[in-house]
RNA sequence: CGAGGUGUGGCUCAGUUUGGUAGAGCGCCGUGUUCGGGACGCGGAGGCCGCAAGUUCGAAUCUUGUCACCUCGACCA
């Protein structure tokens, strides 16, 4: 009897079996549904307003570091795809290729851009000539495409819509900065608006972006216990000015090369609230991205007056500034409860009779289910509060499952076992060479998610091979 | 790309072994009673069974081919 009622019978519980709870929820709660071409979503509109507050609230971080905004073409000439060596290789085996165009075939195949690095050098090369044009940071919102094998709603698809950030600038410093400073953007944004606590590091050179000297990297960690790459900061130094010859005359008027970066969060993210966040009744939204915060659910609607105290309560916490809704349709309560809940809005509001007589209201909070019984006088103000103890303690419970999903390994024994029976990061210590990452790989399914910033000296040797080690490396399953 | 699985009203599936008038539940439409955790009555609409050939008097069912999707691996945000 103690054991809570699951209200949503058509949702696979996550302790069933937490892939088919994922696409369940995803589907179930309206996010994306199938399109006809393989590994393509449609985003439906509860999605969509997830993307556009996630949109709303990037955009405004990254204008304030002085990001402009740009949009470049979605095709990329094979030839431009090719200057840089390490980058085409890294990305050939993914592109989509147009070969026709109306009935005549190409002179030149396109391809449909998996990231624009090569546009944007292309572009940059023009158009910077002295180091008074420099910085540029531009930074567009797109779709790009990858011919992914196997793909999933929000996780990995053929065509997804992401922000990719560029920037160009006159010294290496300046570029390493850049990349730190965005990939703060991005992990505080995950802190802040989406609840989600990240580990911040470096990738290996085995696990980064082709072309770049750096990957930086926000790891976040699943309600499963695998890890989800959620942003990633590049440096890359300046390789790609050699390749495509980007320079400048500094103010002696040396040619010099300028050093650039990249950075780039897509909708995936909304995959990580999605599993982060998410329970057997379906999706919890952290209020501050939440399209809808609040859904006021009249109880007996078709009595005298119900409907347009509900109404009006509905205006009153409109003109707070709540994002609210009034579900008047004629399902049940307990319908709109669940519906309620499948789509995560983070409280619902009960209106009934009773309440109108006693001059108050029933506040319910998606994630923990409290009841709150509150004045209509003060409805707006608590609802805010509410909200707000809400959003924080979501980040409380991501950050407490995060550090309670942390182990250590000193020796292999201690790893293999850590990786197949404890859920979460491993955190190891490594000594640098990419075979011992490719042992741990083949042996365990796991890969190194980031060299954290925070580094400590948990053991003198690699945990793999036993010689001295480098690094602390954070290693874990991943999406 | 490897291994498995599934295609039948909008959804979940039964029917296929043994060929013989296409079914159920949910949803949907109309209507009335309901309403504090997925209400109920009555009436109704909706499917050439993924697609294409073949066998047969007759194919959802048998044969061959083909396409799509799902799950798990290898590759990636």
């Amino acid at each position: 009897m103690a054991k809570e009622k699951k209200l949503v019978e058509s949702i696979t519980s996550m302790s069933e079996d937490f892939a088919q709870w994922y696409t369940d929820v995803v589907t179930k709660a309206e996010l994306v549904d199938y399109s006809g071409v393989r590994g393509c979503m449609i985003i439906r509109p509860l999605g969509y307003a997830i993307w556009e507050n996630i949109q709303k609230e990037l955009d405004a971080r990254f204008k304030a570091t002085g990001v402009e905004n740009v949009y470049m073409p979605m095709f990329i000439p094979e030839s431009l795809l090719q200057k840089e060596k390490d980058h085409v290789e890294g990305f050939a085996p993914e592109v989509a290729w147009v070969t026709q165009g109306g009935l005549e075939t190409l002179p030149e195949r396109l391809c449909v851009r998996p990231t624009s690095e090569t546009l944007f050098c292309d572009f940059y090369k023009r158009i910077i000539q002295s180091h008074r044009d420099l910085p540029k940071c531009y930074n567009q919102w797109c779709s790009v495409v990858r011919w992914e094998k196997t793909t999933r709603p929000f996780l990995r698809s053929a065509e997804f819509l992401w922000q990719e950030g560029h920037t160009a600038h006159a010294t290496a410093e300046e570029a390493e900065a850049r990349t730190i400073q965005m990939l703060n953007v991005y992990a505080d944004f995950c802190e802040d608006v989406l609840a989600i606590p990240v580990i911040k590091g470096r990738k290996t050179d085995k696990e980064k972006f082709a072309g770049a000297e750096a990957t930086y990297t926000i790891e976040a960690l699943m309600h499963d216990g695998k890890a989800l790459q959620s942003g990633t900061s590049h440096n890359f130094g300046d390789g790609f000015a050699r390749a495509f010859g980007i320079q400048y005359s500094d103010n002696n008027n040396v040619l010099q090369y300028v050093h650039q970066t990249s950075w780039g969060m897509s909708t995936r993210i909304i995959g990580a609230i999605i599993m982060v966040h998410g329970d057997d009744s379906g999706l919890v939204l952290p209020p501050r991205i939440a399209p809808t915060q609040a859904v006021v659910i009249p109880i007996q609607q078709r009595k005298e007056g119900v409907l347009e105290k509900a109404a009006e309560v509905k205006e009153a916490l409109a003109k707070a500034g709540i994002r609210v809704k009034l579900d008047d349709s004629d399902k049940s309560p307990g319908w709109k409860f669940s519906e309620q809940e499948m789509r995560g809005i983070p409280v619902r509001i009960e209106l009934g009779p009773k309440d109108i007589e006693a001059g108050q209201a029933v506040i319910v909070r998606r994630d923990t289910r409290e009841k709150i019984e509150t004045s209509l006088e003060t409805l707006a103000e608590t609802v805010q509060e509410v909200l707000a103890t809400m959003q924080s303690d979501m980040l409380a419970r991501a950050k407490h499952h995060l550090e309670t999903h942390i182990s250590e390994a000193h020796d292999y024994e201690e790893f293999k076992d850590a990786v197949a029976n404890k859920p979460g990061f491993v955190k190891a210590m490594w000594c640098g060479d990419v075979e011992c990452e490719k042992k741990i790989k083949d042996d365990t399914t796991a890969t190194s998610r980031c060299m954290p910033f925070e580094q400590e000296d948990i053991s003198p040797v690699c945990v793999c091979c036993g010689r001295p080690a480098k690094k602390l490396v954070y290693w874990g399953k991943a999406y």
